[in-house]
DNA sequence: AAATTAAATATCGTATACAATATCCAATGT
DNA sequence: ACATTGGATATTGTATACGATATTTAATTT
């Protein structure tokens, strides 16, 4: 029998309100009431308190002395500067990888095997390779800095228009060329692809942006 | 009479315990005990707790469930690592500054007047005008979340070999090369000279991290 | 009525309390 | 001697308590 792995509550509460606030579901400004918010997920404050204290490093709130939390505005300007920076930093460690030989070939055939057998694949199959693509490339740039930073950015804007699988479809032919481009130690054209894919990803998004709107 | 500034326990508590691991106070690898260092710095585990959250989020230690806290190993290759990153950022954030016609008389007026009037400057008047610069130019590349980034990292290993009067000096130079190169709007070359000035500061350090150990 | 003050209320920051988990150590059995 | 187990101890995670700050509301003064 496999041991359940227990999530602190401190997590949970982290993920939650950051996904409430780039779900939009906070206006921007807004204040967190630590009270309301302990009440609502049935938990005390203290872990709300430090979930708080993450959301601030990650830049999601800013917290004032006594005043409680604010959300940032989570508009097409941060979509746009957090993916500028992921831009840089994806890029920056593609290039390092690839200057550093990783070996993608693993890697490669899966994205073969995905663009070969599309029906074998369910949206969290597309999900998780996407997420080991990523991971591994971070890994293999060897900057314990970086790796850290690109956890970070992670978690940030994502898509929800429904055509999720569609994208995921052309990330992966996206990939294929970013990795072969990778394989014959390519780097500066590997990282140009790595940016036209975090380019496009992010052109989605500030699209259901405009959508919303009208 | 001007108001006192209160500074929350909880920052006070997250500045020395980054201070005490950015000097290598702990061993690599250390158990941070939450009742010591609450007891030792005469405060209660709360805000503690909470530095700690800020910290992991900094990635200077990491959390383990229901097992406390160890600090990362703050070697050359944390150092190495560390401010590869910051010359990416901070290269990436002249080079926008310059694109955006960024007016750097200002800057450079004061750094030409710490050039000509060097006995007038005290280690703080470096540090403080240094730290103008830096942030002046984060600000004006206009990205929010390069903003934040570069500020984390600004809390990162520091020189400490007695030297620091001379690291100014000299980097009150490079300030003037750089933002000359900014203010004709070449933003390539002031990158580089960015580059080379963070790379000089790297090197003191890792320089202090050999001495230490011989 | 407008401005100012004072009391009541709510929220925050920190301390303490309590329950759950992990660690240590001695006692037991092989 | 070595491994195992059971309980004592320590430390963590979360909840609650308490004092301080901020905010709101009502009363008072001009």
């Amino acid at each position: 029998m496999q041991p359940i792995k227990i999530v602190p509550a401190r997590e949970r509460i982290t993920a939650t309100l950051r996904k409430a606030i780039l779900a939009g579901e906070y206006q921007s400004g807004q204040e967190l009431s630590l009270t309301q918010i302990a009440s609502d997920l049935g938990v005390s404050r203290t872990p709300v308190r430090e979930a708080f204290q993450t959301l601030a490093a990650e830049g999601f709130i800013d917290l004032r002395m006594n005043k409680g939390a604010i959300v940032k505005n989570i508009d097409e300007k941060f979509v746009t500067d957090h993916f500028e920076m992921r831009i840089l930093l994806e890029g920056e460690a593609v290039y390092r990888a690839t200057n550093r030989h990783y070996d993608v070939s693993k890697l490669l055939a899966d994205c073969q095997y995905a663009a070969d057998n599309p029906q074998k694949f369910s949206l969290q199959d597309y999900t998780a390779l996407n997420q080991q693509i990523h991971t591994s490339i971070w890994k293999a740039a060897d900057n314990q800095r970086l790796y850290e930073l690109l956890k970070n950015f992670w978690n940030g804007p994502s898509v929800s228009d429904g055509n999720e699988l569609t994208h995921h479809l052309i990330s992966v032919q996206e990939h294929i060329k970013m990795l072969t481009l990778m394989k014959s130690g390519n780097a500066k054209e590997a990282r140009e692809v790595m940016t036209d894919h975090i380019k496009r990803s992010m052109n989605n998004i500030l699209q259901s942006f405009q959508d919303r709107k009208l």
